[in-house]
DNA sequence: TATTGTTATACTCTATAACTATA
DNA sequence: TATAGTTATAGAGTATAACAATA
């Protein structure tokens, strides 16, 4: 590994701690979150609607209780992002006939055609990541980052971001 | 590039948008500040005051404003920070003797004292990714991100988390 | 008249824990 | 007695715009 303490340095120049590989991993984390918010943002939508939507797509008729836990989403947090997308038309929660405290949540014709238009948004957006890299650069990015994953620990389509109890990280 | 279309699937097993670049940069910048902020939570103080105190320390005797402009932190932003610097005695708001309305900052050497603790807790969080890398791998991965932040026009030691007005994305 | 820094206000988001209704 | 989901409350963080002192 390259000596690490040298790009800590404070000295104008040196880098600093600036060109890390954790402080890189949050700019670029960070400024392609707000961009793609902005992706977004015209449908009425933020990514975290966006992440359950498709998940519930996805697991169409679990309980929100069931969604809440494979996406790690707090309680408490589920009921106020469900509610936006049934404010929307977008989901539905449907009575369970086996048990009456729970709620199905079900994607609507509506929410299924906004789906479709974020999608492409999304798409859009993912391709505009990474333009100045060859596609053999851009693989191999890929390829290190899901390693990097896999010894953070962090779950496939689970952001960290949603499930994060008591505080909140800016930097 | 490969087919950015196909990670987009909705069905199971798929993938899903979970394993695109945007989505992984998100995680792994989420995850990595959080445990930067946990590694410096027991010293009282998060990455935006190390970011600041370190930025103080190499432009000592900067105004606030100025400060302010370097890190593109709204100035009623700065006031909060520079505040809570100040009342833990890490740094000094000094007179301009040239501009009476100007607040040169200082670092108090108890700031230097608590710099340099923090930087040990820095270079340790830093050293504890990428661990499953080889040398190699690290710094593959450091070049393309660094190609990235070039592309997306980010500024070395400029974290756009900081500068953002009006809303903060979560994803 | 413009600028530096501060503050007052209102707003959004959150965690926590209490609560309802079911099981 | 436990669970699914909801809500009330209080706290933290923010943007905005107004403000005082100084230029």
């Amino acid at each position: 590994m390259t000596d690490v303490k040298e790009r800590f340095g404070i000295e104008p120049g040196g880098g600093g701690p600036l060109d890390s590989l954790g402080f890189l991993l949050s700019q670029l984390g960070f400024e392609g979150s707000r961009r793609f918010h902005a992706a977004l943002a015209p449908l009425g939508i933020d990514p975290r609607h966006f992440l359950l939507l498709r998940f519930v797509a996805r697991e169409e008729g679990r309980s929100q209780q069931a969604l809440g836990e494979m996406l790690r989403i707090p309680a408490s947090r589920m009921v106020a992002l469900v509610d936006q997308l049934e404010e929307r038309g977008l989901l539905e929660r449907r009575a369970n006939p086996h048990d009456r405290r729970a709620r199905a949540l079900h994607v609507t014709p509506a929410g299924r055609r906004l789906m479709s238009r974020a999608l492409k948004r999304a798409t859009a957006h993912e391709m505009s990541l990474g333009t100045t890299l060859s596609d053999a650069e851009r693989s191999s990015l890929v390829a290190l980052l899901q390693k990097l994953a896999v010894e953070m620990q962090l779950t496939s389509g689970v952001h960290p971001g949603l499930s994060v109890e008591h505080e909140q990280p800016e930097d």
